[in-house]
DNA sequence: ACCGGGATGTTCT
DNA sequence: GAACATCCCGGTG
């Protein structure tokens, strides 16, 4: 079990979303296998929230690369990216759901309405919940795991060939299949 | 199983 | 004032 050095994310979202797919997720001992992402960014994505520019709220996303971007959604919900390129690209990898492996019980207990292991993380906002990753965590450094959140490699290689979709959720920047899974995996936000 | 709608509040126009 | 990288619950079949 190995952390994920900075130079993995120093580069194009959609190369790092890919070699993320089977590596783990952590955070205090609890958390699984990163089993679906999307990238967002890079060259002028409409999808991004960095498309318009730095703002208060996008700022981890200029910022280096292999930090964490936690933003609030729908009024309820935290999701999280690991920030990739380098700063004025601003690109970014939505994890999207994981394969839970570690801390089952805690998971449980912090998601109350997952009644079953494959409600605990299959979701963007699921997770976060099941790992307890919010706003106080936006600018986490993923590489000294400053604040106990790592990406870390178990030896799992990433899927010769993943399953690939167009991304979930958005209104602009639905044309490009930026968002991929582990195929047959039941952890997903939804099926392929 | 599938589908429709409400919650909830920050961010940006 | 609208949009939002979502989730949950209660309807129906």
């Amino acid at each position: 079990m190995r952390v994920i050095e900075r130079d993995f994310y120093r580069r194009d979202p959609r190369t790092v979303a890919v070699e993320l797919l089977n590596k783990l997720l952590l955070r205090d001992g609890r958390g699984g296998r990163i089993v679906e992402v999307e990238a967002y960014g890079g060259s002028n994505d409409p999808g991004s929230h960095a498309y318009r520019g730095p703002t208060e709220r996008n700022a981890t996303m200029f910022g280096p690369p292999g930090h964490l971007y936690v933003y609030f959604i729908y009024g309820t919900h935290w999701c999280c990216n690991a920030v990739c390129s380098e700063g004025t690209e601003a690109g970014a990898v939505l994890v999207r759901a994981l394969a839970p492996l570690y801390g089952l019980d805690e998971m449980r207990a912090r998601r109350l309405r997952g009644r079953r292991d494959r409600d605990l993380c299959s979701g963007p906002a699921k997770l976060c919940q099941a790992l307890g990753i919010e706003g106080a965590d936006d600018g986490a450094d993923l590489v000294t795991g400053d604040r106990g959140i790592v990406i870390a490699d178990d030896g799992t290689p990433s899927p010769a060939v993943p399953g690939q979709s167009p991304r979930i959720g958005l209104s602009a920047g639905i044309t490009t299949p930026w968002r991929w899974y582990v195929p047959g995996e039941p952890n997903l936000s939804r099926p392929g």
